[in-house]
DNA sequence: AATGCGGGGAT
DNA sequence: ATCCCAGCATT
């Protein structure tokens, strides 16, 4: 008889698979979902808090509905791929307004919603209702691409659909929340990146990456590139412990959170100071001071940001910004329930410590 | 098919 | 400093 894997496996997750995460506990598909989304491209001990506050705040889909998007992304600050947050968002109110408030059974339709791709629709599914669904997330493509010893960044889309067949090929009939689960528990605790498990996996003796020693060099690296320097100048006006603070674009880097008015935008190559009086004629505002504040150094996916910020301490407000406008004085010592990007904290951190 | 989108943990 | 993480949307 041929190997079972996933009876194999199964067996293994009886005795060794995680099963007290928060989101493990009283499945629902809406509690699967927002775990599903949060782990997107980041770690579980990095998700936990941030899920026990989501939760707290919106316990269900029509709560999370009906919250403003403010709010959502203020629970998203911090955690990044802020669209995530976005599409959480708008796909609440579809549910609400297109679903009766009952998040979707089928796959096709939950696929339909914002930020809910192949693999994410199939974990919901799998692990809330025990459909039969294939995932493949960056676990399960490491441990099919060591255990099948495919070749190739699983990033390229011929790799990728070569992984989505193993998937398909391996998901059991029966049992679908555990073998969902054991995939990615495999990946995450067994299989690892470095230093892999091997002598603790349940499926060693079939492993081809395994039999011909190239556990190390699979799955195949990603092409790296350097990332380019770019630059900017933001403005930090300060008047009696508030600071005014510009509200992004939906879309693009840091799309609908919080950060400051800069005159100079990302460039390439580091520009000279910028004078204040531009900027506060525009604004309206009457400065007394100016300093720079500590430079901080962001790094992105594809590219390092030098923030130089300038402090303007102001005397005269010859205008008060409205939220509705786009700007706000934000209270340092109190921020609002707003979207903060990384960089933005780190700014009213300083002025907490430092005024 | 390739690129954009964040922040942080592990090494 | 580099890699990469429970991926998806856009172009």
């Amino acid at each position: 008889m041929a190997f079972d894997f996933a009876h194999t496996v199964l067996t293994w997750y009886d005795e060794h698979g995680r099963k007290t995460l928060p989101w493990q506990q009283n499945i629902t598909p809406y509690r699967v979902w927002i775990s599903e989304i949060m782990l997107q491209q980041t770690q579980v001990t990095t998700v936990i808090p941030y899920y026990e506050r989501f939760m707290q705040s919106f316990p269900d889909v029509v709560a999370l509905a009906n919250a403003s998007q403010e709010d959502v992304l203020h629970h998203w600050t911090g955690l990044g791929y802020y669209a995530r947050a976005r599409n959480l968002h708008k796909a609440a109110r579809m549910v609400r307004d297109q679903h009766n408030g009952e998040f979707p059974e089928s796959f096709d339709e939950v696929l339909a919603l914002p930020g809910i791709g192949r693999s994410t629709a199939g974990a919901i599914l799998a692990i809330s209702m025990g459909q039969r669904h294939a995932i493949l997330d960056g676990n399960v493509k490491r441990v099919l691409a060591r255990f099948f010893a495919v070749d190739g960044w699983p990033g390229l889309r011929a790799v990728e659909e070569q992984l989505w067949e193993f998937a398909e090929s391996l998901t059991p009939k029966e049992r679908l929340p555990a073998y969902t689960q054991v995939m990615m528990d495999l990946g995450a605790t067994v299989c690892t990146r470095s230093k892999p498990r091997c002598e603790r996996c349940p499926i060693q003796d079939h492993c081809l990456a395994y039999a011909q020693g190239r556990i190390t060099e699979l799955p195949a690296r990603k092409p790296k590139k350097d990332k380019p320097e770019k630059y900017t100048h933001v403005f930090v006006p300060v008047h009696k412990g508030r600071v005014l603070m510009h509200k992004r674009p939906e879309s693009g880097i840091w799309g609908g959170l919080w950060w400051f008015d800069s005159p100079d935008g990302f460039t390439e190559k580091r520009l000279a100071q910028p004078h204040c009086s531009d900027y506060l004629s525009r604004e309206g505002l009457k400065a007394q001071t100016s300093e720079l504040l500590p430079s901080i150094r962001h790094t992105f996916s594809h590219f390092h940001l030098n923030i130089q910020p300038i402090l303007v301490e102001v005397f005269s407000i010859t205008e008060v910004a409205e939220h509705d406008s786009g700007k706000m004085w934000v209270d340092w010592h109190e921020p609002e329930q707003i979207g903060l990007c990384a960089p933005a904290v780190t700014i009213l951190e300083y002025l907490q410590n430092q005024y």
